[in-house]
DNA sequence: AAGCGGGATGTAATCGATTCCACGAGTTCC
DNA sequence: GGAACTCGTGGAATCGATTACATCCCGCTT
């Protein structure tokens, strides 16, 4: 592959001025720059990246590590996330820790490695050593979605209150009063918070959240399903779950397929993340909406704000309740058989 | 950063005994091993890899590029890339081209600047010069999926001309007889493929396949959207529409439900491409199953093998037919609600 | 005792860029 | 007319690793 010395000797310049045309550097002669220009195209030249990454010690290159690519709420994240990288002139790579620490550790070490000029994360846990060592040593990092709390990095996410505040009403008004909730892993703020706002909304209605009524999940299908079974073995069973993801609500709907029961006749559901298969389920589940590429974009000018030494923010967005029928009918209004008619919000994916 | 200097210095030896003691050079004391060992813990020195990988020649990283991040089949795919490039000890950079053109130059062009050791495609098109010259100067590069015929270049890929023949079968036996299909791109192997798979085995039964019946998409869910609809407006429409993707089939299963129609009774729908979602759509979806998993690990090998110097392989395994409800019952039996029963393959998923 | 072999180590070249500095030629200004 | 500048250019140092080659030292053979 042709470097700078051929383009050079094939333009009968020095490699210090092909460098200086390559970059736009004005104390360039036209006649010279129009030799350089040549010759480039001819030897079909392009600059090596990683001796100009050695040289000047960036990389142009943002790591971004999340809990797993299998989530569509994820792979929505991570596309809106190279989209506005690469307007700013970013590369992406992408890290998949599977909802797994040691292989989170892996990647933000592999990233590290390559000297990438930036990190965004979505931890999968509380934190490892060496994330917060790198934190400390002044990498520029960017947490979305999820958080470690105590750590001094932005925080690009939702909030989920009001959303779920909204959630509750509406399964309040349609009667359900028994409501349990399959939690993510209490190690991820998204998996704390959610049951605390969840609890937080039915204690406005003077319903409890029982122990019994709270799941562990860790945001794969597989664990809604065992949960769900669960719930249903209960002696008094809940009349609606909360799924803290839309992989877990997956999994419930498996659970009570396989039961030979029905949503929502027998078991009610909601889910955190709204996804465009929802609106095709059967019957088509209600959930809660993130801005998902609102918070990419956000979260990678956070990060390139960081980098290119301006002072980056935090940024929290709203989520909002997107009302289908897995919860039932509020009522039996002249709609078309899509949608539900909403007190709150209507679907419109 | 510290770098291998630093660590030299505090260990009182050359760069060049780190470098040896860092690589597992044999001919290096117990005693300098040790000094060494002590001073790249002490420093929490960490390799540069873009140092490493000027001198070396190589990334140990393999590019990616695919057609879609928003569609779980290529995640799926990706996942499974990432798995075991990871085991042979590569990293994966993916690019996402989201089928068009001048994103997948992008992406290669990018990969090939950051001097990837070798390229996994799924082209979007017929091949840009930028692809093909890469292929004459000598890049090791794998196709998976889809190809670019008259190209040497190993290709990793499912047949699915038996499951297509199954499933035409399957619908016959329904009683279906005006079957259209929802291509995808001209250009790309995968959208001319299944058109003429299809074509044929309809021909085994002496069925046509008219213009009118042939829709064109873009593997994208609006395209399947605008194309159902076409057809539902033909004074004759089809009884069955087949999805060349899935995301085409959520498209036709949005522009059904916007007229108030139902699947399969007013359209059955298949799909090419099954995923997690169609066993819980209204109704479940009948798809054709790629082994999407063991494509993309054996898609990496061939890669590596190259890479590293071995004679790759080209792969072929074949796709699966697995059949729901969305084409009709075949019998009423008693079979749980879930599942239907089928002459051909049961759904497990 | 001289010579040889081999293990441990260091010196320095190298990969492909960027960039500081020096130099020569041409301008401008007093 | 000469000092001071500007502009275009090239030489060479540099980034952080790897590795060929040279050197030194120790022990063994003949």
């Amino acid at each position: 592959m042709a470097s700078i010395k051929d383009v050079a000797a094939a333009a009968g310049v020095s490699v210090a001025t092909v460098s200086r045309v390559l970059n736009g550097h004005p104390s360039v002669s036209a006649e010279a720059r129009a030799r350089v220009r040549g010759a480039v195209a001819e030897l079909g030249y392009r600059p090596n990246a990683v001796a100009r990454s050695l040289r000047t010690d960036q990389t142009h290159t943002l790591g971004l590590v999340i809990s797993d690519v299998l989530n569509p709420y994820f792979t929505e994240l991570a596309r809106a996330v190279e989209e506005e990288a690469r307007a700013l002139g970013y590369s992406v790579i992408i890290g998949n820790a599977d909802e797994r620490p040691e292989l989170q550790d892996h990647h933000v070490r592999n990233l590290l490695d390559r000297r990438i000029d930036g990190l965004l994360v979505s931890p999968t846990d509380g934190g490892s050593p060496l994330m917060l060592d790198a934190v400390r040593a002044g990498t520029p990092m960017v947490f979305v979605d999820r958080w470690i709390p105590g750590v001094d990095v932005p925080v690009v996410r939702a909030d989920g209150r009001q959303a779920v505040r909204d959630l509750v009403a509406h399964l309040y008004r349609l009667g359900h009063r028994r409501l349990a909730i399959i939690a993510g892993p209490a190690a991820t703020t998204t998996g704390s918070e959610r049951v605390e706002a969840f609890r937080a909304a039915l204690a406005e209605y003077g319903l409890l959240l029982p122990d019994a009524y709270i799941g562990q999940g860790d945001f794969q299908a597989e664990s809604g399903r065992r949960v769900t079974e669960g719930f249903l073995d209960l002696p008094e069973p809940p009349e609606v779950v909360f799924a803290a993801d839309n992989l877990m609500a997956l999994g419930a709907l498996d659970a009570v397929r396989a039961r030979g029961l029905r949503v929502p006749d027998d078991l009610a559901l909601a889910a955190f993340d709204d996804i465009p298969w929802f609106v095709h389920t059967d019957p088509p589940v209600t959930a809660i909406a993130q801005p998902t590429g609102e918070l990419g974009r956000a979260a990678v000018r956070a990060l390139v704000d960081r980098i290119e030494g301006r002072t980056p923010q935090s940024v929290t967005l709203p989520a909002r309740l997107v009302v289908r029928r897995s919860c039932g009918e509020a009522a039996p209004a002249a709609t078309p058989p899509t949608q539900s008619p909403s007190p709150v919000q209507r679907s419109t994916s």
